[in-house]
This record gives structure tokens, C-alpha cells and sequence, in this order.
DNA sequence: GTCTATAATTGGATAGAC
DNA sequence: GTCTATCCAATTATAGAC
């Protein structure tokens, strides 16, 4: 296989590390380890640490994204949607030492040391996530496949919620099938 | 007032920290300027920040315990049970900047970057929780207040992970009121 | 684009005076 | 119990050779 271009192995390495352990706890040092070159060489590509943070995430949002619509956009049932969206967490909690958790989740913890863009940045994912979800819920709702009560877009901001918290509780017991019951439980709740 | 003891003020500052920043971004350097004392004072309290993380957590849990089983053993209905949990995240939210989380949902992002000792009382944390929330879940189905499907425990854990995830959320955009709307959501789909 | 070398700062921690 | 002084390692970042 082709070697990929260094920038994009450091952006490879800076991601692992800030799921696994966090922004502040990811440096230079770190990268330079994983991808196998000097430190100053990682500054060339990025100059700065919020530099590749921020492309960092950036990346990952136009990634998750896109995975997302293409389950949005199938002709899957609602429910159905939501057990995909819901795998896609699952399947980071799954893969490599099951450690990894959805960035967006371990800044979200960091905001508070995050430069404003890159703050921004967490919040508009959350949004975003929010948005898509809200239209399922929706469509699902509309279908009869879901009879719950109340606003479509608050039970979207819960859905999200507990996925991003479940990651985090999940990781330190149980891993991807505790993950996979909490949204199960969800569900079902939706749909009776 | 009487001038709390040292001990204490190093606690109450690295406690804030956490919940603000996480534990990586705390330094004795910043408890000290909380605090109005020198580095090296610290460190007799408290003689490797591992030690004084495990205080933080340790104290946190018995007061966060305390509250929780004050309302568990009270007679209200298992929904107003719920309600005033939810409250007890709602009012961290609320408290001083707005920017303070449960110091168990940071450190949960944190949890790779964490001795054993401490990563071991975050898991601890959370099991403690979720046996707390399903027994008053079970109590409300057998009343009748509640009619969800599935094991208590699991919607015990589904609860706790959105009202921790939540508060990553919540904090990012919309603040307290917004995690409060994500906590009536799931009660009224538990109720209906 | 990568390297060596180094600066400048901060972080956790210790020794020993008061 | 708190201070000054100091140590050593790590961290972000830059300069300049190759």
C-alpha cells in the first residue's frame, strides 16, 4: 500500500491520541513518536498545537457527517436509522484497544481550554447532530414507528446526549455492548 | 466566617479546576494562586497531584452520595425522585461561571490519563449511580408511575449517561435550562 | 520537508530555613 | 505549616543547516 502523505499520518496520530486521552494530554512529543518523525517536523504541517487541533476536528466532523447522511439519506425505517447512528458510536468504542471515544465528546469535557474557534466548533457539532436527529425522530413519528411525546428536537438533544455520555461510561465498563443497550433501552422507549 | 483550614481551601480549588478545566489542565500553580499560598505548601498537603486528585474525587463522591440518598430515602413519588436528581446536575451547571460539570464526567474523558486508584473510584462512581437510579425506577414501575419496557437497570444506566453527557452538552450551548429540558424528556417518556 | 539544536516556559517535585 | 530556592523533565515553539 502507499505510504500516506506525513500530514495526513499527524493528523492520523493527533486524532488517536485526543480520543484516547484528550487534547491536553496529547503533544507534540506523542506524535512525533507515533508517526515516526521529529517534533519540528510536525510544526512544518502545523504550526501550532490549535492549528492541529483545529484541523483535527474539522476533519472529523466533515468524516462523521458524512457517514451519518448516508444512514440519514437511505430508504432504512427511522428506527433503523437510529440503530445505525447509534453503531457508528459503538464502532469507535470497538475499535483498536476499545479505548477511542468520539473526539467531540473529550473536547467537549476540554471546551474550557479550547482556543474559540475551536470551541465553536464542538458546538456546532453538537447542533448539527441534534438537527439530523430531530428530523428521524420526526419522519419516525409521523410514520407511527415512534410514539413518544414532546418536542422531536428535545428528544433528539437526549438521544445525542446519552450517546456521548454513554461513550464515556461505557469505555471505562463494559465497552461497545453496554453502549449498544443504552441505545437499545432508548428505543425502545421511543417505540412503544 | 472563620478562615477555613489550608487543607480544605487546596480541595475547594483543585475541585473547581477539575470541574472546569479537568485534571490534566489543573496545576499546582493555579491551586496556589487560588488559594494565596506557595507551590511547595501544597505539596505537604497533598505531596503528588495523584494524591490530590484521589481526595478531590473521594470527597466529591461522599458529598454527591449524600445529597442522592437525602433525596432516595424521602418520601417523594419516584418521578419527583428523579426530578430532584436531575436538579442536583442541573445546579452544578447553575453554580458560580456556569462552566462547572460533575467532576466524574470530566474525568471520565480523563480516564486514560488517570492512575488506577483514581480510575477505579470514577467506574465505582458510576455503578453506584446506576444501582441508585433502578432501584427507584423499579419502585415507580411497581406503582405504576412508570411504564417503560426493558430491565430498571438499564434504564438506570440510559438516565445517568444523558444527564452526564448532558452536562458536556448543556455547558457548550443552552446551559442549565437546557439540561433540564433533556431530564423532563426522559421522564415523560418513562411516565406515558 | 525533515533534521539538529536550542530557546523559553511551565510542570511536578524536593531540600532545608524559619 | 509555609516559605525560598532549586532541580529536572516535559512542552510548545523557532532558527537555520541539509
Amino acid at each position: 500500500m502507499a505510504r500516506k502523505d506525513t500530514k495526513t499520518a499527524i493528523m492520523d496520530a493527533a486524532q488517536e491520541l485526543i480520543q484516547r486521552r484528550g487534547a491536553n494530554a496529547m503533544s507534540y512529543q506523542d506524535v512525533s513518536e507515533a508517526v515516526g518523525i521529529r517534533k519540528a517536523s510536525i510544526h512544518h504541517h502545523f504550526p501550532t498545537k490549535d492549528d492541529l487541533i483545529e484541523a483535527v476536528i474539522e476533519r472529523y466532523a466533515e468524516y462523521a457527517f458524512g457517514l451519518m447522511d448516508g444512514i440519514f439519506a437511505s430508504k432504512l425505517d427511522p428506527a433503523a436509522k437510529l440503530r445505525h447512528y447509534a453503531g457508528l458510536f459503538e464502532a469507535t468504542l470497538s475499535d483498536g484497544k476499545r479505548d477511542k471515544v468520539c473526539p467531540f465528546a473529550m473536547l467537549g469535557a476540554e471546551l474550557a481550554t479550547l482556543n474559540s474557534p475551536a470551541a465553536a466548533r464542538v458546538r456546532r457539532f453538537y447542533e448539527e447532530n441534534d438537527a439530523r436527529l430531530a428530523r428521524v425522530l420526526e419522519e419516525g413519528r409521523e410514520k407511527g414507528q415512534f410514539r413518544f411525546k414532546g418536542d422531536p428536537k428535545r428528544v433528539a438533544a437526549m438521544f445525542f446526549a446519552l450517546l456521548e455520555g454513554g461513550m464515556l461510561i461505557a469505555r471505562a465498563e463494559g465497552g461497545p455492548k453496554r453502549l449498544h443497550a443504552l441505545a437499545e433501552q432508548a428505543l425502545k422507549l421511543l417505540q412503544r
